[in-house]
Order: structure tokens, then sequence, then C-alpha cells
DNA sequence: TCGATATTTCGACAACTATCGAACTGATGA
DNA sequence: TCATCAGTTCGATAGTTGTCGAAATATCGA
């Protein structure tokens, strides 16, 4: 239904704290939408230094190739930042996005709630 | 996948601005990860007296079949309000399970973050 | 009561996606 | 070099969901 949903061209962009394209954040509450990847992003984002993929999987009990493709999609929607260093990755989120998020949705709430 | 999405109990829960559980933050995001849901909402959200079908209709360009489900959705997931008065409907933010949203949201991409 | 209008429900369909096992790739250490 | 281990890709499958048209329901005005 929303042709741009693939290609991670966006997710590249680095979108500071700028405001979000209504297809932008779609495609960022899509990926949020699916409660495995919305515990994997939570651990991901409480652990002090980069999250491996060991980890992540101990936290989900789910196969390494679903999560493989959970990583995928939140690395599209540009939630995350995976390293991959020889045989491990390394996830961190990315806390500019996960902020533009969080400001574009407070201003949905906000708008003409000037009471 | 989830099993407590479709039935509106916890809708009805007052959720003021209490700790959502994690189903419930995901049934939340589900309800939002629709470009059409999203903007539905974003029209309700910025109307000052609640919106009626039609106008929603309006700005959508769907079917009323589509229309119907939609609001359902964002019903069942607690939110918006619907008063449904004779022949039309008013749809209305629920301010209180947004920015519960909000601050779980925020809450997540805080943690650890304090350098 | 009758017809028009607003919204819902139903049934169906196509597209999407979460999931897995199996096979694959690539790095590391013996 | 070779076995092993981390992670990915592939193909298949089952379940979910957005969408619509048509039929149903409900309200209101005449």
């Amino acid at each position: 239904m929303n042709a741009l949903k693939k290609p991670p061209l966006e997710a590249s962009q680095p979108a500071r704290t700028t405001r979000l394209s209504r297809a932008r954040r779609t495609s960022i509450l899509k990926a949020l939408a699916d409660p495995n990847r919305l515990q994997l992003l939570e651990r991901i984002a409480c652990s002090t230094c980069p999250l491996g993929c060991a980890e992540a999987r101990a936290a989900l009990a789910i196969s390494p190739a679903t999560l493989s493709h959970h990583i995928k999609e939140l690395e599209a929607a540009g939630l995350i930042h995976v390293e991959r260093t020889g045989k491990f990755i390394h996830l961190s989120l990315r806390r500019d996005v996960w902020s533009s998020l969080l400001g574009s949705l407070a201003s949905l709430g906000a708008a003409t709630s000037a009471k």
C-alpha cells in the first residue's frame, strides 16, 4: 500500500532534528508496530554499549533468521545503526532519529491544543 | 500474532498518564502504522471541535467502509473517542492516551542516555 | 409511512509480513 | 587448510490487514 517502504534510501538521510515527512513517519511507525521489534529496540536503547546479536537473541527467543530480518527492518527505518566488525555486529539506537519521531508525534497531539 | 488486539477491553481503561503495558504500546503503534489512519488521527487531533465522518472522508479519499474500519481500529487502540449521536459520529483524540504513549516512547529513548 | 442519508457489517480478495529451516557466506582460530 | 561459529539469504508458509462493493441498519424529514 505504501510504495516507498523497502528502499532504505531515506534511512541514510541525516534527519537530525528535522521534521519528518509523512512517509518517513509511517515507515518508522511500521517498524515499531511489531512486538518483537519494539522489544529489540528497547533492548538496544537501554544498553550503554552497542548490543551484540547474541545478547539480542537471548532476549527474544526467535531464530537467527528472524532476528536478522528484524534488524534489517529497524535499520531500513533508520532507527538503529548497524556496525559490522568481523564476525559480529553491534546495534545502537540513532537517538537523533528517535527524537525526531518524538517531536513529530508530540506536535501532532499538541496541535490546536492551545486550550 | 498478538492475541489481544481486537478486544477493546483495555481501550476502556483510563490509562491517564499511567505507564502503558508492552502489549498496549504495541497495539497503539499498530494502529498508527497505517498512513491513512495516521493522517486521519492527525486530522482529528488538529481540529478544535470533534470531527465528523464526512469531513474525515473528504481528507482521505477512501470508501465509507474503509473509513469505518479505520475508525474502529483507532477506537480499539484507545486513541480516539467516538460519540454517536443520531446519524452522525464525532471523533476526538484521547489526549491522555496520547501523552501516555509519548511518555512511554520518550522513556525508551532516554534510558541510560545519561551521558 | 416512505425515502434519503449516514454509518456499519459482510464477504472477498490481494498484498504484506513474521516466522522458520536449510543452505550459504565470511571470519577466526587451530 | 579446515572446522567452526556469526550472521545472512532463500523459499515457503501461515496469518494479518487494507481495501472495496454490496447489503444491512438506523436516523431523520416530509
